[in-house]
DNA sequence: AACTTTATTATGATCGATCATAGTGAGTTA
DNA sequence: TAACTCACTATGATCGATCATAATAAAGTT
């Protein structure tokens, strides 16, 4: 007899590690801006310098921590222009990402997609900005993964992930009522692609990005200033 | 008296390991889908393993290399299907980046174009096959660079430059004729940028990709048949 | 002979220690 | 007081050694 068991958790400490560290500063724990030290990492993870700095430079290449050689560590802190910029990419990248989705959606990618959605509404509704965040991004990356593209995914990755640094920031200084407001931003998308409509899809991303970017941008200018 | 020096070559040990494997896989040096032993790179460079597995680490995020865990370690090896998926993403990705420099292009940005150009043709002239895939490798990159846009730069390097280590294989196997047909497809785009037009840009890169694709995907269909 | 089990080896993954740089602050000189 | 020099320290960069895994070869079992 067969039995079906999950697949074994990332193998490797690094990759563990650059998980947990992505994670982290896609959903806010580790703020953007921030000074990451290798050491302190290292003995928070229980791990050695090396691995850590494997990890960190991973993350370097992936666009969400920067080096500055022989000085310090940092993550990710977009500045406007950076943002601006950010967004004319994801523009052309994201919008063949959702005709392509709505060309391609199996019955279960829709499927999840829907609940993907249903679980960007219900985090909204519990305030749970982390979690909201988390299942923003999720949504999307499960657009792009429908696009069953990995290249269309890995670019769409290193260009917007980093956004959702500054989503967390945005969204946890927000009042619940904002965060509903935002997950239905989303509807049109998903309706779209249920819709196998791939100009729909398009226009809907197109225009939900709009919103998104002004959004995004606002807290960019905030933020920046800080130095 | 202020006298004027050069910028000092890349600082760390590590992004000068990462620099020289990079240029080896592009230009063919080191093979597609060939092994790489971390042991004996770092015996070569006479430096520790450390470092190399840093590099390695980069190059894998920047998708040139593959690595499986705890196995081994090889240069990216593309199908014929991920080809085609790298073509269809360069499409939308390279013909927005035609555009923007078409828009931007300064006349000293123009000038530097002309002369990667003539290097092409010159590389062609001479059958200098690694020098004629890293002069159009710069080609473009100079393109990237001229839309003053570091993640569509990125983006492109990270899904584009792998694709010059076929061009590698592919140029370095035919005749000077076809090196100097090759480098004359870059013409109506250079033409396009020089003269600004946006629309002509667009259009004369999205012609000469049809070229490069089918060229591309032919060499993907002889090497990926080699498992 | 075919198939399983057990060394052996190659090599990737991880570690702890050391080196090197850049920022900090105390001391020194003008 | 200002500016410069020089330890000192924090921390990133690099190293050499060791651990762990997977492929390979050898030995054993049926």
């Amino acid at each position: 007899m067969e039995v079906m068991f999950e697949r074994l958790a990332n193998s490797t400490l690094r990759s563990r590690i650059a998980e947990q560290l992505r994670d982290a500063i896609v959903d806010g724990t580790l703020k953007t801006g921030e000074r990451i030290v290798e050491r302190k990492l290292a003995a928070q993870f229980g791990a050695s310098l090396a691995v850590v700095r494997e990890a960190i430079i991973q993350l370097e290449a992936e666009g969400f921590i920067t080096k500055w050689p022989n000085t310090s560590t940092h993550v990710i802190q977009l500045s406007f222009a950076e943002t601006e910029k950010i967004f004319a990419v994801r523009k052309v990248l994201e919008s063949f990402a959702a005709e392509e989705a709505a060309r391609r959606a199996s019955p279960q990618d829709i499927e999840s997609l829907q609940k993907l959605f249903m679980e960007i509404v219900d985090a909204a509704r519990s305030q749970d900005s982390r979690k909201f965040v988390r299942k923003d991004l999720s949504f999307h990356e499960k657009i792009w993964q429908i696009t069953d593209n990995e290249y269309l995914q890995s670019a769409l990755r290193r260009v917007v992930v980093p956004l959702f640094a500054f989503s967390s920031i945005r969204v946890a200084s927000h009042r619940s009522f904002d965060l509903l407001q935002d997950a239905n931003t989303h509807l049109p998308l998903l309706n779209a692609i249920k819709s196998r409509d791939p100009r729909a899809a398009r226009d809907a991303l197109l225009s939900a990005l709009t919103l998104w970017r002004s959004e995004t941008v606002s807290v960019a200018e905030e933020t920046s200033s800080q130095k």
